[in-house]
DNA sequence: GTGTTTGCAAAGTGTTTGCAATTTA
DNA sequence: TAAATTGCAAACACTTTGCAAACAC
């Protein structure tokens, strides 16, 4: 019989298995509860604790510890990338192209800014014998407070 | 008495003592020795744990909550600033002036890099009804293995 | 003396690991 | 059936907290 969490339409799961086959990951019933919750909305960001809980409210059963393993099988699939958050806080993230974020405070929410947004043409070189592997940019926002006029 | 670590000189820990107390922090036995392990070779980075083993080497006793609490006691001071690694680790920063970093992976160091030395105009408008709060710049290096042709 | 600071040990977060039981192919 | 995956609970690393004893002013 194939995994198929019971919270997921026939149509849902066939595509979360898809998905999963496409990275050679099996398509255990965790996993496709899990890809399906990350993937079927559109690109997001999620910590594994957010997940969990939407796994749960789901009504499928599993545990804290399956999300961390199986989040850490999509990062090493190359499904999806981690990032560390303001709060030192991992965040899993379904865009892996390089690019980067906006961290709301308060609503503990990232929003991707596309790597062309940025400019990094004029960052300095690295000192002597290091190579650059990569820029993590996080522009930090709030809720503007009443500043209209 | 004073307060004075034995590990000090006369003269470090009379500055230790004064920054502490431009800063209006109590100048004691403890106080003096992180500052002045923090500021007296200039500006640096460190985490808890490297400042309490430079401590424990000086031979001066004291604790690691004590580290954690006297260092968020300079950052609340102004003394410092903190500063989210790649790693999820908090970093402590003595230059509290807005810059950014590059970080070395495999040595576990950080190296600041001006304000200026990274070109910010171009960053995307906040979504409407966000304020930028600050932007955090990390660049990640590693050792060059041997690129050289 | 009085209020501040420290040591200590304990609790707290967020994350990872080891292994037996289960599931997939 | 053989190999991969999960649940569970325990361990883990880092950081914070509560409170009595020690200290600075």
């Amino acid at each position: 019989m194939l995994a198929a969490p019971a919270a997921l339409s026939t149509a849902d799961a066939c595509h979360a298995r898809r998905r999963l086959r496409a990275f050679d990951l099996r398509p255990t019933r965790q996993r496709v509860l899990l890809s399906h919750l990350m993937f079927a909305g559109g690109p997001r960001h999620v910590t594994a604790e957010m997940l969990f809980e939407e796994a749960q409210a789901s009504g499928e059963p599993l545990v804290m510890a399956t999300v961390y393993n199986t989040l850490h099988q999509f990062v090493e699939a190359g499904m999806i990338r981690t990032l560390m958050g303001p709060g030192g806080r991992l965040w899993f993230d379904t865009t892996t192209a390089d690019h980067h974020h906006f961290f709301v405070e308060g609503e503990n929410r990232m929003i991707d800014v596309p790597a062309g947004a940025v400019d990094l043409s004029a960052i300095p070189a690295p000192p002597a014998g290091y190579r650059v592997l990569g820029v993590d940019v996080v522009i930090r926002l709030a809720p503007a407070q009443d500043s209209s006029a």
